[in-house]
DNA sequence: GTCATAGTATGATAAATATCATAATTTTAA
DNA sequence: TTAAAATTATGATATTTATCATACTATGAC
């Protein structure tokens, strides 16, 4: 991890778009000034689950996962947050320390503002604070009806939906690099690793996909889709 | 469904004790004049999935299920809220129509307020802003943690966790009437009928658990619990 | 009360998924 | 570069869970 000067020019910034609309111009100072961006390497953990919350932290590039590591065996990972979604909102209001991990899946970029200024921003500014609860709520809705959707799922729905997942709503590509192993797709999903290649394996053999390591190419996205819908 | 005469007398209300701790009288008059009271039966239906979000609702006495309604067949119950739990903290501030349902699992009491009039609050003061922010990631993370939790037990685990959730989160006794049927059991922790139905007989088998229909007595909870925490 | 309906219950069987074993391949580290 | 470790892959088998069938029981409507 390495930090990165410091300077607000985060051209597609949620956090930013609020203050710009809502905030005056001195307390935009006062965050930018505060703020730290932090470079993480793939695979390098940024945020560890039981440490005190101390700032509110922001994906500015790259991709990173939420997920609670289970006492002795695999964790489970609770979502794929991408660039422009809010890294820490589960527990920045409601509690002390993080219940759940984040790490970085590609080389990604953070922004660091100190939770007391964020607060007293909460405080000061009526708009911004209206804009900050709509992004919790919009974030923990897509979570919990993400996880609803996947749940009523076979595991062939379930591959069939992480494919189109990171397909549609994270590379816009039908060809992609998966940013998670077989075993990290098992514990987002549910399933067991063997299964879950073993349902890649099904899908390349039914041509659905090819697969060449950790790239997978869509070749009947139609097909893919109703095996996610009803599966 | 039946309306209740207006007044602000919640004595263990959350809202009221945000508003007492944050906000200025004359606020808590408009609010109090605004909302409004109703009783549901049990069985009834608070909210419907679709319909659009108007006030911001709080329950006051009872329990209820929030659901979604899968197209054709079986729901998915998201989470039993007992009062002093916000109804409709979800999507009130991100959307503008509920995309889950509620119904009363008891006779309950809900209180509506205008939810208009809750945003100018929250805009014109921080504090309040701030207490309902907290509240809205608690309930989140709740939701979330809770389901984590279900989704790595097997079908004992499960049954068991539930038994336990409603003896001491709901009830607070170890002998207690199920609000829910075996099906909606079924629908909380994503198992079917016939097997939440078999594993309660075989808690029963076992001396875990004595089942009276819709009654409950648990008899051996730290077995209930080891099987809750291991299975 | 009686009938229809929903809910509870249990067994038999099928299907889905997990587990165990083993090997090939890729990645990592010395 | 090479050995070790992790990942991917596949088969065989065991286990779990779902589905189907069939009663029994409780509940509500008439």
């Amino acid at each position: 991890m390495e930090e990165v000067p410091n300077k607000c020019d985060c051209e597609k910034c949620d956090v930013k778009e609020m203050f710009y609309k809502n905030v005056e111009a001195q307390y935009i100072e006062i965050v930018c000034n505060t703020k730290i961006e932090k470079a993480f390497k793939k695979g390098d953990m940024i945020i560890e689950e039981g440490k005190p919350i101390e700032s509110f932290i922001y994906l500015k590039s790259g991709l990173v996962k939420l997920y609670k590591q289970g006492e002795d065996e695999k964790g489970q990972i609770i979502i794929i947050a991408k660039p422009f979604d809010f890294v820490n909102l589960l527990s920045v209001f409601s509690d002390t320390n993080y219940n759940y991990s984040v790490t970085a899946l590609e080389d990604s970029v953070t922004c660091h503002l100190d939770l007391d200024h964020i607060k007293n921003m909460i405080r000061t500014n009526g708009e911004f604070a209206l804009s900050v609860m709509k992004k919790i709520s919009k974030v923990s809705d897509t979570i919990i009806l993400e996880s609803l959707t996947i749940r009523k799922k076979n595991i062939h729905g379930r591959v069939a939906y992480i494919l189109l997942f990171f397909a549609d709503q994270i590379y816009e590509d039908s060809y992609f690099e998966l940013p998670l192993n077989r075993r990290e797709i098992a514990e987002f999903i549910g399933k067991t690793t063997e299964n879950v290649i073993r349902t890649l394996s099904e899908f390349r053999r039914d041509g659905l996909i090819k697969i060449f390591g950790k790239s997978i190419e869509i070749i009947d996205k139609e097909k893919l889709q109703q095996v996610s819908d009803f599966g």
